[in-house]
DNA sequence: AGACGCAGGGAGCATTATAC
DNA sequence: GTATAATGCTCCCTGCGTCT
């Protein structure tokens, strides 16, 4: 039965006065203790527990979620001689086929797990170049992953020790740097004080750095990735986008062609730029041709009005696509992506989506951005079950790949009343 | 805090790859 | 020889780290 407007269920009546019992006899205790009890810029009360970055004096009785094996391999790598958190390395996180990089495993003194991969959002990366805040973003990433049992906060003297140690394996700049950086990314990535660095959730994030939907999926950047010098970093932040969209096409397809100019929309990062940064993070990038229709002389001229001059004519000597020596309408697409990351599972995205739904309605939608028309489909019968749907852009599905196997083929068709190029 | 050296990144131009 | 897109190279500017 619905209560009338105004007026609190007795229930909720009795649990505000218990919140209020308990709230009063932790400030009690808090003031006991000399502790502080008020809220400080982040809207938290600072916790009593110590940082994580601080070492404990001996670990408690269990670790591990009442798990007795776990607690033994964490109590093994705790009595290991270990030069400061880096006990070995592993690779995680990026594919086989990539760049060797040794991973330096993290396990906390407060943790059991040997992670050493962090979830990124590719749309906060391109956030992260958007605003230049790379290398802010990255010590966001890092503090993220040394805050291993997720509290929240880290003391800004062990932020210093582990970041500038000249010594840590955590090392990224000096302390100069360091100051800089948490002054650039205060208010984005974490909020100071008390002594503290408060770390921002991936929804105020990505709300800071004005990205409203996380439209690609999670990949999976190694934590050893981040401590490479600034252009190996961002490099990395960029071939996210490419290892997103990559692992999303089902195995044995070229992903998606997408032009330089449509990526750097996505990334904010410049065409000459992408090529440095997918030398750097081994993006694999293969080219794409299309085919069309038989060639005459009106349909090569009126390929040539829709697909400007890349359009040729190609004879198909082998008859790979039907008779020998037909001769086909071609043209060159823009070059298809794999990067080297693997997906991460989606877990909080449609949470943290809502969320910034949520944040961006109140007045920052609206951009006029529209959602682009899928063209380029994975097989024929959903190509032609789009076209049938009626299209206004010519549709594309892979054909096979090239004589030489390092270009793709693509099959084309095209959308009716497509209107001529200028 | 200032000077110096080095690395990274942007921009422009030339060259290469690939098809015919 | 044609074309486009990609790549390679160089120059210049900016920012960072180190030293004094």
């Amino acid at each position: 039965m619905a209560l009338p407007a105004g007026e609190l269920s007795a229930n909720l009546l009795a649990a505000q006065e218990r919140l209020a019992q308990l709230q009063a006899k932790s400030r009690a205790e808090r003031l006991a203790q000399g502790a502080p009890v008020d809220r400080i810029g982040h809207g938290r009360t600072p916790s009593l527990t110590p940082s994580p970055l601080q070492p404990l004096p001996s670990l408690p009785a269990h670790l591990g979620w009442d798990s007795a094996a776990v607690t033994a391999v964490a109590r093994q790598a705790d009595h290991a001689p270990k030069p400061q958190s880096c006990i070995g390395y592993r690779d995680i996180g990026i594919l086989e086929d990539s760049p060797n990089i040794p991973i330096p495993i993290f396990i906390s003194p407060y943790s059991h797990s040997a992670t050493n991969a962090i979830k990124l959002y590719p749309d906060i990366a391109a956030g992260m170049f958007q605003w230049e805040l790379t290398a802010a973003g990255r010590i966001w990433l890092l503090l993220r992953h040394l805050d291993c049992n997720g509290r929240g906060w880290l003391d800004v003297a062990e932020v210093r020790a582990q970041l500038t140690g000249k010594e840590s394996p955590w090392r990224v700049c000096g302390w100069r740097q360091l100051r800089n950086l948490l002054a650039e990314g205060d208010g984005v990535f974490w909020v100071r004080g008390d002594g503290r660095v408060w770390l921002r959730s991936t929804t105020n994030v990505a709300a800071a750095l004005q990205v409203p939907h996380l439209a690609l999926l999670p990949v999976a950047l190694p934590v050893s990735v981040l401590t490479l010098p600034i252009g190996q970093v961002r490099a990395h932040l960029y071939a996210a986008f490419h290892s997103s969209r990559a692992g999303k096409t089902p195995a044995g397809q070229p992903a998606a062609p997408i032009a330089r100019d449509t990526i750097a929309n996505h990334t904010n990062v410049i065409p000459r730029t992408q090529r440095r940064y997918e030398k750097a993070a081994r993006v694999h990038a293969s080219r794409n041709f299309a085919i069309g229709g038989k060639a005459s002389e009106s349909a090569l001229e009126e390929a040539a009005w829709q697909h400007g001059q890349a359009t040729f004519r190609l004879n198909d000597k082998k008859g790979i696509q039907g008779k020998t020596n037909q001769g086909y309408i071609a043209w060159q697409l823009p070059n298809s992506y794999t990067g080297p990351h693997r997906l991460q599972p989606k877990g909080q995205q449609k949470r943290i989506n809502q969320a910034l739904s949520d944040l961006f309605m109140q007045g920052m939608t609206g951009n006029g951005q529209g959602r682009m028309e899928k063209r380029f489909y994975g097989h024929g019968r959903a190509a032609a079950q789009a076209y049938n749907r009626g299209v206004t852009q010519d549709i594309y599905w892979p054909a096979g790949r090239g004589e030489n196997g390092r270009a793709h083929i693509w099959h084309c068709l095209a959308a009716p009343n497509t209107p001529a190029r200028k």
